[in-house]
Order: structure tokens, then sequence, then C-alpha cells
DNA sequence: TGCAGTGTTGCTTC
DNA sequence: CGAAGCAACACTGC
């Protein structure tokens, strides 16, 4: 491509890569795509890492390469397929839905007064509005769930029934908690990985998500799971009202 | 062993 | 407008 890389940005989930000539390369990794970044030799049609965690299994999937002056290579590794890449013309892309029809991302600073008028603007679940990247961008299923946890919010309370005392306390526990996860790594409950191959931590101490059957670790009743617009919710039934 | 479930999103149908 | 169902895909865990 002989192009160069001037800056990387993200936007809700969306990787922003920013090149030379004004354009743009947008990565979204769904679900089960990661970006590996490292020296690598290619072998036998695989990733050859030198070390174990580069031998493990998610470095046998990639789809897209790039490689750079001196060796090192950016790979997307991703077993199910579902990522996304555009490439293109920056304000070309930046025009297209995925980066146009996003809401205010989770870890730029919103406004008390925006989230409410956003969340209160639909009867739709919570869960459900804080998952709609239209409205929001950047959470998933993880975090929407820990974070409605944090709040003591039940994740099918319609948006617009929340009251100002639950409004703040999600408001005031996302940017935190996002920020909390990045310095964990993420999850890495499947498939992610860092650049380098390792694994993010934030599974660890995650409080409710994949926790069916578990005590609630503030009031000890059991974590129960439950569909929400086709994706599993995880909560407590006791003190998420 | 089969099948539900899955850091996501978009399309179709009603 | 929205909910529900389905699709893309391949693997894990019960």
């Amino acid at each position: 491509m002989g192009a160069k890389i001037f800056s990387v940005s993200r936007r809700g989930k969306n990787i922003l890569i920013h090149l030379s000539d004004n354009r743009l390369l947008l990565v979204h990794q769904k679900m089960t795509g990661h970006l590996l970044f490292g020296r690598w030799a290619l072998g036998a049609g695989r990733w050859a890492g030198s070390t174990p965690k580069l031998r493990e299994k998610t470095n046998n999937y990639i789809h897209f390469l790039l490689k750079f002056k001196g060796g090192s290579m950016l790979a997307l590794s991703d077993v199910r397929k579902f990522s996304k890449i555009l490439f293109g013309k920056s304000d070309e892309i930046s025009a297209l839905p995925d980066l146009s029809g996003l809401g205010p991302d989770f870890l730029q600073k919103i406004s008390l007064a925006d989230f409410k008028r956003i969340v209160t603007s639909s009867r739709r679940p919570i869960k459900t509005v804080l998952l709609d990247q239209t409205f929001f961008a950047g959470l998933g299923n993880i975090y929407a769930d820990e974070v409605l946890w944090l709040s003591r919010v039940n994740p099918k309370k319609p948006a617009a029934s929340l009251k100002n005392t639950e409004l703040k306390s999600i408001w005031e526990n996302v940017r935190p908690l996002l920020i909390k996860s990045i310095r964990l790594g993420g999850a890495s409950m499947s498939d992610y990985r860092h650049p380098d191959g390792a694994r993010g931590k934030y599974a660890e101490v995650r409080l409710v998500y994949r926790q069916e059957g578990e005590h609630c670790p503030r009031c000890r009743v059991k974590i129960v799971r439950q569909k929400i617009g086709a994706r599993s919710a995880h909560f407590c039934p006791s003190c998420q009202k």
C-alpha cells in the first residue's frame, strides 16, 4: 500500500487507523476479532509465534495483514469472521453510518442532562438502550450488565421509567467501569487479546456477567440470566429493582 | 452427542 | 417505532 500511519483513534467500538493521503482504515472486531501486532515470522500458513502465547489457536485465523517496513506486522484474527474492515477516503468512511450514526461515546464526557434526555427518550429496556450504538457508542454486553449491577438497576426496566437517582448512578458508574476494565486489559472471556497476544484480566474481577447461579457480591442472592432483546442479561433479582 | 450460547450488528417481517 | 426472528460463522461447554 505504501502508506504511512499518522495516528490511531477509536469511536465507539471502531478502531480508526489514519493513513497518509487522507485515507482511513476502520476495524470493527465484533464478537471474536482481535488485532495482533508484532515481529513474527510467517510459517506453514500460520503465525509461528516465538512465544507460547503466540502459538495459541487465536493466531490461526488471520484474515487481514499489514506488513510494515522493518518487519513488524498487524494482523486481524477472527475465528467467526464477523469482523469488519473498511478502507477509503477519510471523509467517505466518516460519512458511513458505522461512524456517522453513532451516539455520544461513553468514554467522552457526556453531561448528565444529555444522558438523561437520551436514555429517557426510549421505553425499551434500559439494557437495550445502553447497547444501542445509535444512542450511546462503546458499551457492549459485559459492561451493560456490570454497570446496571453497580447502579442497582434492573436491566428490563423501561428506560423512560428510570428515576433520577438511577440515571445519575449509571452515568456516574459507566466511565470508571470502562476505565478500570481498560486498565485491566479488557475481559478476554473468549477471543479478545492484546496486540501481543496477552489476555485481559477484567473477567477475574467481574461482578455478574456470566455468573448465573453464583451469589450476588452485594446481597448474596443468586444471579439470574434472562434474555433481553436477544442478548443474555445477568443480574441480581433482589438488589436490582 | 447435540444443541444452546456466544465482548455484534443488520436485515426482514409483522 | 418496535419487537422478534434470523443471518453471518465456528467453536465451547453442558
